[in-house]
DNA sequence: ACCGGGCCGTGACAGTTGTCATCGGCCTAC
DNA sequence: GTAGGCCGATGACAACTGTCACGGCCCGGT
């Protein structure tokens, strides 16, 4: 009997893999939470064999869940996301991730995936490794990655320089740099680019 | 037997919920498709008892989808959304919708309300509905919910003004009344704002 | 020891944005 | 009929943004 410790902030679609999930004969959901810290806190008590993480939650993300749970437990996880961004790939394999699937996944072959994963072995969406494989490396800063960061939900330059203490025309230089390297004209534009590779 | 279709663009809910309702004795789903033209289409095919639409779907909106297909077939239709927003409740009742339930319902939930549907009573999640009541009218103009919307995806207020056949200066004043009556600095935050009251 | 490159900052400049005052035309309500 | 509201526009102004040039600091490679 595998168990299955699930995590996602959207109840419709948590409660739907656990019905689905709980249907197999070899399957049993251990537990069902909604945010990333819950995650973390429910694998210690049930140290599942197998956790399905959504990437997309409020307070920890998938990956750094993911993090923390390998660190702490010992199970296999499985990155599930909406937006499947080729760095994110990147980030979630060096956490020692054994699965990532995208929710243009059918629900049916998810069972598969965690028998897979379950028995050691790993699981990546061919898209998706396609992509990250093609997909170049960043070719920005690791200072105009943190403006792009900050940037995400600043309104202001100077918001954004205040919260990494720096001049707001520092962050100006680095943002027009960003901006140059990625070819758009606005730092939302290119935030907005950044977040789509996965970079930031 | 029901017959349902179900219309959202995530393949992984769409495809558990059509496995988890095909379970239910009296249901039956009889498409499940991905945007609001399939939609559209399928519904005028099979002519199904109800049809539960995805309000966030590339091509027509789930309300679009909605007037669409009451005006053509003996149907009803229940919309499904992410974002609950008070505007688009009153949207989708306005397009004659029967349901209105967030993904925030549980999938087991879902088939009840499918039942109640059929039967030709309505459903209205209790939370939005009490949202919707409480909420305000927008003390937006018609124009300034124009750039507003205008706004949600252009970059430059030239852009706006171009979309919108007006001079750049007309576009300022508009935007700025509309931040002012907002409580906003800048106009994305205020089409931010517009956006999640459903206004835009 | 000498680059080169990333990092942090300043100053100056043009262009864009947000604010304000003001105008005329068109409706609607009183 | 007139006062008030929304619509479209203009001009002026301050603030913000993006670009460029330039300075200094520190570190790794040669």
């Amino acid at each position: 009997m595998i168990r299955v410790l699930i995590a996602d902030d959207e109840v419709m679609i948590r409660s739907a893999l656990e019905s689905l999930l709980g249907l197999e004969e070899d399957i049993e959901v251990a537990a069902g939470v909604d945010d990333g810290h819950q995650a973390v806190a429910a694998a210690r008590e049930h140290a599942p064999d197998v956790c399905l993480l959504d990437l997309e939650m409020p307070g920890l993300d998938g990956v750094e869940a993911a993090e923390q749970i390998l660190r702490q437990v010992a199970t296999r996880v499985i990155i599930v996301t909406r937006h499947a961004r080729p760095g994110v790939l990147r980030r979630a394999l060096g956490a020692r991730v054994s699965g990532f699937v995208p929710k243009s996944t059918p629900a049916e072959d998810l069972a598969r995936v965690i028998r897979d994963v379950a028995a050691g072995r790993r699981y990546v969406d061919p898209d998706i490794a396609a992509t990250a494989l093609g997909g170049e490396r960043s070719p920005l800063t690791d200072r105009e990655l943190d403006v792009l960061r900050a940037g995400r939900d600043a309104a202001t330059v100077q918001q954004i320089a205040d919260r990494l203490h720096l001049a707001p025309g520092t962050v100006r230089n680095y943002l027009s740099s960003a901006m140059g390297k990625l070819g758009v004209g606005t730092r939302r534009e290119a935030s907005q680019v950044a977040w789509e590779q996965g970079w930031i």
